[in-house]
DNA sequence: TATGAATGAGGATTCATTCAT
DNA sequence: AATGAATGAATCCTCATTCAT
């Protein structure tokens, strides 16, 4: 019994795992086929139905789990730092980190937000939504100087997901999380601290 | 013979609007089908291949024309502007207004990048290599510390993209120009002018 | 020992059941898959063909047994009747009663005679036939004229058939036994009695 | 111009003649696919799809031709005749007459009836209605008894289309216009006339 | 007997592209 | 240049059936 559950979720797993790599080469989930999908992990077309509900929904729940758990990651990093610049650093840490280890996920949660954001509310723990709060709570300390908050959001995130995605196509040589601490100077700069 | 060459012409135009129209509705170029380019564009389907000689060289030729319009454009507003702070200021104007002009090419050109990065070389008129230009010139010249080229440019470029996003999915109300000098001010920060 | 075979016994009925409420539901055998009929008869797929051979298998065997459970009832009632008007009267009553009782063999056997019929042999207990006797033997008896024996026939199936469609498509309310009378004296007349 | 349009319609009546014949042969409409469909009527199976929005509307289109014309004949032929006698022997001519020239349309449009009427509205030229409304007059006009107009309704109609099905399956031989006269002295009969 | 994940052959549909007119 | 019907390969998905547990 035991056994069949784990092997499920192996399958599962594997399904997933072959959607992420198949997506980092060609850069677009109409690009990579179910067929493709299930020769990577080794299943069967129709396997994968017993998984996922469609493609969409293959699509969808990879890039909810990611975007949470990376969102709900950065939240607990930033537990007992008072201070803008601290948060900051620590998140950015912990995003390249995460990017270093699991290059494929984090690809794909960044590169996809688009097509998914629409349907997905702005919960607490959503990479948005933490730089908002973030950023509101340190004009609200007078830390740095307040107004426009949703524009200095936007570009503290697009600066971020920009790096990951020159990593990628690798005009960012090396690991990622190199580049931590200069990118976080940056942003800290950014923001007026 | 003129009114022929103008008709052709515009025929042409008319399928690019078309395309670039329903790049915005649907976000993604498998999502907008040649069918519906046609009908919107007024055109028959088989008017569109004495045009663009298949569906990928038409999106291909809108965007190597943005791509490198939009590069000129930021390049030529730096012209005579010696400091790094003015270039950064008129080059976010630029951009922002253009966007504000037709938002649906500016919205094509950075949405479809990653698509057509590959085959684009880097040439001197081109957005990501504008600001890396400068960047270094400025670096060299004292103005902002050096070192750490690479990652400041895809910041600077992260930040910028992430604005006309957010502008299109109106997190960013109102005409995005009204916020050029925030922005610009925040990337002169971000590098440490 | 006997509450295992009970079990068995209540299972293939179950499954029995659940493909007799999704083709009402559905109307047509195809509609209705494997996977349902084993989730509404809260049974695993597998154990389906523990029961039955194939889904087509379970198909026809409903529909054998309903055909001739049907067919024999109607002769059944028929027994020690010599006339054609108390015969045809008592059928009805019959074929509508058990509708009410059971509406969804009926309107499964009813509906599904098309498919199956190429595969029957025109045995004594099957309605057409059992009316087709009847028929034949009150015209050989002068109690009806003589002639024309399958299009009576057909006509008297068609018209019962049809006042059971009716009857689940709500063009007839009620109970259909409440029309039993009317049908049969029509029926009767038609003929020529 | 003219010619494409000939050619376009010919395609269509090509594929829809195909459909019937399969229909005929296989008895579903999910028995008869879509591959085999274009390839009888020698299309290619995109092609289809210029005609008709889907499989589902091609079995549409034909059954509301269908159904609607052969409604309306019915009510044509009834013109000018007042007795309801007269114009049930003249509708019976006309449906079994048009079923030996035409018996792919009306076996498919009386054997799909269950599958297409949900979505019908029960317009005057419909052969449901047709007969309901000549009942009711005949009722009105003192020729028949009055009552239970929906089961005489139901009763007339199975019986037709039951003689049409043993037609289709050789329970009656010949041509079904030799047998028009016989029906229809049933059925008259079995109003009460 | 029971389970349900896995299989794989088909099914409907889409769509860029071609070509006769 | 323009038209749009035709093509056919590719795509997503369904489903009866099997089989290891």
């Amino acid at each position: 019994m035991e056994r069949r559950a784990e092997r499920k979720a192996d399958t599962r797993e594997r399904i997933e795992r072959a959607f992420l790599k198949l997506f980092l080469e060609e850069g677009e989930i109409e690009g990579t086929s179910i067929k493709e999908i299930a020769r990577e992990a080794e299943v069967s077309m129709g396997a994968m139905y017993n998984h996922f509900e469609s493609k969409e929904d293959l699509a969808w729940e990879i890039f909810e789990y990611g975007w949470n758990d990376i969102g709900e990651g950065m939240l607990r990093c930033t537990r007992g730092k008072p201070r803008l610049s601290d948060k900051i650093r620590v998140i950015i840490e912990y995003v390249f980190r995460r990017f270093d280890e699991d290059r494929l996920l984090v690809n794909y949660v960044f590169r996809t937000r688009h097509k998914h954001l629409k349907r997905l509310p702005a919960s607490r723990g959503n990479p948005y939504t933490v730089f908002r709060l973030i950023i509101a709570d340190a004009a609200r300390r007078g830390e740095i100087p307040s107004g426009d908050l949703e524009v200095k959001t936007s570009l503290i995130v697009g600066a971020i997901v920009q790096a990951v995605d020159s990593a990628i196509l690798f005009r960012i040589k090396g690991r990622l999380s190199d580049t931590a601490a200069v990118t976080a100077d940056c942003c800290v700069r950014m923001l007026g601290a």
